[in-house]
DNA sequence: CTAGGGTTAG
């Protein structure tokens, strides 16, 4: 069998003879030649190329190709084209490959239309030029265009090589076209390029891009000797398909091996243990990163402080920061950030105000910061300041400054907001065209909320629905959630915040048989059942009084989660088991969970609904003294009522002056009611005295 | 000689 390879330099033997005879240069080219390659050595491209143009012949090819060279490593572009146009202008018939050199040249001086016209000019074209020009197109972001090309070129019947296939499995693998890099890999295999890390590795990226992590895994797991490369793309994939876990696994393998990892490859271990929280493998790892001489890498050090900070170790990650020899934009950033995102939002503004140079994602960093928390008014004022200091935005700003009205409920900044993201261009952006719908609904006008939601066409995703049946679900219009929820079934795929959402709608309006039919959707569908949606189970059955079911979904399997506990014991105490709701609190007691405000209001309610009273004001005195939970407004409200309906006149007189507050209307009216029932005047007509004040 | 991977925000 005829190899491909030899077939292609048949091909090109037969087109040397197109090739005019190398002739001999004159003293002066030769002259001229060594001063060129002078300049190029003292790194003086502009001279270098200036030389060339004091003759108008041809000078020997190599002296081309260095200068190519040069133009590539220093994205000078003008003297690209210089050299190129020399090259034409001079030569009677230039030869291919030097073409290609500039085709290339071209391609990595981000000038992709100039490496376009002169590839549709030449006349002789081999297969480098082809790979020339499909590599230019997909260093560029042109993938779709790399693939198109590289249709043709088969249906010219140019061979392919393992150059080729590896600029087309990159492109694959940004545009997700999983057909044709399966089709590659069948050509790989046929070729006889299964030894060639580079298009095995561009195999291994494509399948993980694509989701395929199984193929992905089996293909490394073909490689003999998997490079610094392979492993950080198989690494990397496991990340981005959520497989942390593995992510580390692999790690730790190739850290056994004899390759030393990229720096990048620390960062991805290290960004694998910051979503999952690992603290144990972020210091092995870091330990490793010393050990074998990265501790001071940049980039390593960089992704160490996002480690610890994700970690909850702020401290730590400080540390590193104070200690790393040489700060960068992104080292700053990252401590920034890590100030920023646990609400330490001073201590980040201090930092960022003494940053020597910013980014986008610094002034971001800072605004979600803001805004993670709640600082409406800060993030606001420090949005003006952005907007004054740089004019470098990006879509996450635009969704931010979205968030921020939206927090705000301020419509008309909304509006301003809005206008300002169709000026700068980020309207079909899925992040800004959520956060808008989302402003919009949050803003109250639920109306034009539903208009976008439809304008918004193909942006429309998953996070949209759930958005907009948040905001019906919020204002009270559960049935209009649920039904949107079965339109949501057709276009996309529910996730556990649409359940939760969907639950808490039907437990709104006690819709039992739809909240069991979603349970079982879920069930049915392998749907995991989190704390927050058996949360809001729980109270839906507990809503629909079916409490059997409430105690059921919140019983198995155990947790040890305050919310979830508290809605059982919210349902029991609403469902008139005020004993069972005690039995709950001391199992809390003995299995060391800490309460909070709302699990007390809930013993409360439950002393109200089986009358006991002495047992009530014990619970309302160990909860601050014991438990250090300062009552609320409703806890007061909860005793007042507690006192009240059982006639404990002369406690509640003596607990409502005691109050450190003023009783509000709604405690007052409990009050005289209470009084009314059981006739006691002295307290009643003080609460009737101080409402009649309330309303004048 | 050309080719593959890639940090910080949500």
């Amino acid at each position: 069998m005829v190899h491909p390879k030899d077939i292609l330099r048949n091909i090109l033997r037969k087109e040397d003879f197109f090739k005019p005879k190398p002739k001999r240069h004159s003293p002066q080219i030769k002259a001229l030649t060594n001063e060129i390659i002078a300049h190029l050595e003292s790194n003086r491209l502009q001279k270098a190329v200036r030389i060339l143009f004091a003759e108008p012949e041809p000078f020997p090819s190599f002296i081309y190709a260095r200068l190519f060279q040069h133009c590539s490593s220093k994205h000078a572009i003008i003297e690209a084209r210089r050299v190129e146009s020399h090259l034409v202008s001079f030569w009677t018939t230039p030869p291919i490959f030097l073409l290609n050199r500039a085709i290339e040249t071209f391609g990595k001086c981000g000038v992709v239309n100039d490496a376009q016209q002169l590839f549709d000019e030449m006349l002789m074209k081999d297969g480098g030029s082809w790979n020339a020009m499909i590599t230019a197109y997909s260093q560029n972001g042109y993938s779709e265009k790399a693939l198109v090309r590289y249709c043709d070129m088969n249906k010219l019947g140019v061979f392919a090589n393992e150059i080729t296939f590896a600029s087309v499995l990159g492109s694959c693998g940004v545009v997700l076209e999983i057909i044709l890099a399966r089709q590659v890999h069948g050509l790989v295999l046929k070729y006889g390029f299964w030894w060639n890390v580079v298009v095995i590795s561009s195999l291994v990226n494509v399948y993980g891009k694509c989701g395929i992590m199984d193929d992905a895994r089996r293909v490394f797991d073909e490689i003999l000797y998997p490079n610094d490369v392979a492993w950080n793309v198989i690494i990397r994939r496991y990340l981005d398909a959520g497989d942390e876990r593995e992510a580390v696994v692999m790690f730790f393998k190739m850290i056994g091996t004899e390759v030393r990892p990229l720096n990048f490859t620390f960062s991805n271990a290290l960004i694998a243990c910051s979503n999952k929280s690992a603290f144990n493998e972020g210091i092995q790892i870091h330990g490793v990163a010393v050990k074998i001489g990265f501790g001071k890498d940049e980039v390593v050090v960089n992704s160490l402080i996002n480690m610890y900070a994700k970690c909850g170790a702020l401290e730590d990650a400080r540390w590193l920061f104070d200690h790393v020899s040489s700060r960068d934009v992104m080292s700053w950033t990252s401590i920034v950030t890590a100030y920023a995102t646990c609400g330490r939002t001073e201590e980040a503004r201090n930092l960022f105000n003494d940053m020597p140079e910013r980014t986008v994602v610094s002034w971001n960093a800072m605004l979600v910061g803001y805004t993670r928390f709640l600082q409406w008014e800060k993030a606001l004022e420090f949005i003006h300041w952005m907007r004054k200091e740089t004019n470098d935005i990006n879509n996450m700003t635009v969704g931010v400054i979205l968030n921020v009205c939206a927090g705000l409920s301020d419509i008309v900044l909304g509006k301003q907001a809005h206008g300002f993201a169709y000026r700068q261009g980020f309207y079909s952006n899925r992040i800004v065209a959520n956060a808008l719908l989302d402003m919009y609904g949050k803003c109250g006008n639920l109306k034009y909320s539903k208009v976008w939601f439809f304008q918004m066409g193909d942006l429309r995703d998953a996070v949209s629905w759930n958005t907009l049946i948040s905001h019906y679900a919020r204002q009270r219009m559960s049935e209009e959630a649920i039904s949107m929820f079965g339109e949501m079934l057709w276009e996309t795929t529910p996730s556990e915040f649409t359940f939760s959402t969907i639950l808490a709608a039907c437990a709104n309006i006690f819709a039992l048989e739809q909240g069991m039919q979603i349970h079982c959707y879920m069930l049915r569908n392998g749907y995991s059942l989190d704390v927050i949606v058996r949360g809001t189970l729980v109270d839906m059955y507990s809503k629909c009084h079916f409490l059997d079911y409430a105690i059921k979904v919140f019983k198995d399997p155990p947790s040890s989660d305050l919310i979830l506990w508290n809605s059982i014991i919210l349902g029991c105490a609403h469902n008139g088991k005020g004993k069972v709701v005690l039995d709950l609190f001391e199992l809390m007691q003995a299995e060391g969970i800490k309460s909070d405000h709302i699990t007390f209001k809930g013993i409360l309610l439950a002393c109200i609904g089986e009358g006991f009273v002495d047992l009530g004001r014990n619970f309302f005195d160990v909860m601050s003294k014991e438990h250090c939970i300062i009552p609320r407004l409703e806890h007061y409200e909860c005793m007042i009522e507690l006192y009240g309906r059982y006639g404990y006149m002369d406690e509640l007189e003596d607990f409502v002056h005691k109050m450190p507050f003023e009783p509000t209307e709604s405690m007052l009216n409990k009050i005289l009611d209470a009084c009314r029932e059981h006739r006691h005047s002295k307290i009643g007509e003080w609460a009737a005295q101080r409402l009649n004040e309330f309303q004048t």
